[in-house]
DNA sequence: GGGTGTGAAGGGATTCACAGCA
DNA sequence: TGCTGTGAATCCCTTCACACCC
């Protein structure tokens, strides 16, 4: 069973699996159990062990994984192995809390343009990221940037994707809560942060919800 | 099959038509088809009944959903109707963003307190909320305050989360990338930035990525 | 005709149990 | 003995097909 169909689950947590290694990289740690992993992110160590077979024996019976190797094969399937640059749309609260982020770079994404139409954002630096108007987007062509994060309102989201991806980008980071429309080579993904707090309350204790002010 | 187990993913849909059904019903739609609420939301008309037939018969043959109806029992099943009171600790970049998020609003959330540990930033106004020294997370007791947002540095997460608790939270929405452990009858919601753009470069073609700078 | 509600089929991911190797 | 890799079983969710109602 190697490189067939990688189920989307087992790919939603190799970058958790990346990050784990990473760590244990930094510490000099050369060896792992499927277990000490599972434990660190919470899920079982035969998923552990089932999500990693897709992609190979990458372990050795009796000793585990070594924490380089296998963190360098993620990287590869993942991708994220070398520096990937970013682009982001809207400099609101959002967009510019997103901008200061540190947690993008430590899986070595750069943002290295940011734009806004409102005039009193153009021209502000923050974090080493001069804001620019969004008219300018076009000067984004052939400059090897793919990936774009967006975070406007929901009714200029569309607008901005369009745009997007005529520049080239064909990895999407979409804030907004809109579905966005989009070519089948492009990908979205969202992030609605109030979709997620929306249904705490139903998985609370019915009793002390819905109290109101 | 009235009442019975609700799968997650139904759930997490719920929030999603409960948006629609809100606008739907501000501008005096009275019916609305599976087919139109689906085309929406980007689902299949089938599973929008499906999700919808768990809570009974909500629909009538040949007609549709009554908009304001249907909007009211999700509210009741999501927990909605009526204000929610909730609390935020950690106002640095991402913090500050989420007190001036809308979207929490319009879900009838209210963040009604703010807490942060760095001197420069207690006493600070923020979209009309104080922020306040964490040592005084106390003074929520007995305040009906049932949701808190985490929105600081993994490791101080973990700290914040069992005060949190020990004040009477019972739902927490984590924007720290770290696992919580808590007792089971609080809830935990990750929201974690970089894991989503992390496996963008997964799904996108292979030639584009990974150019390094 | 138009549209809902739902048992049954189908698909995908998790969990299990164990063979096999260091 | 310790730990990986993986077919098989299980579980959960999606999709289908159609009975039934306005």
């Amino acid at each position: 069973m190697r490189y067939h169909k990688i189920p989307d689950e087992t790919v939603r947590r190799l970058p958790l699996y990346w990050r784990v290694l990473h760590s244990l990289s930094a510490k000099d740690q050369v060896h792992m159990s499927s277990k000490t992993l599972a434990d660190i992110v919470h899920v079982n160590p035969w998923q552990v062990r089932k999500d990693l077979s897709y992609f190979g024996t990458l372990g050795t019976p009796g000793v585990g994984y070594d924490v380089k190797k296998l963190l360098k094969e993620i990287g590869n399937i993942l991708r994220l192995n070398g520096t990937q640059k970013a682009v982001l749309v809207g400099v609101g609260n959002l967009g510019a809390a997103l901008l200061k982020y540190p947690g993008f770079e430590s899986y070595g994404f750069d943002i290295i343009a940011a734009f806004d139409k409102h005039p009193r954002k153009i021209g502000k630096t923050i974090n080493n990221v001069i804001v620019k108007d969004v008219s300018q987007l076009n000067d984004l062509k052939g400059r090897d940037i793919y990936i774009g994060i967006i975070a406007v309102s929901a009714t200029s989201a569309q607008d901005i994707a369009g745009k997007l991806i005529d520049v080239g980008i064909c990895g999407i980071l979409n804030f907004a809560p809109v579905y966005l429309t989009v070519p089948k080579k492009v990908t979205i993904r969202n992030i609605d942060i109030a979709l997620d707090l929306a249904r705490l309350p139903y998985y609370m204790p019915a009793k002390l919800v819905g109290k109101a002010i």
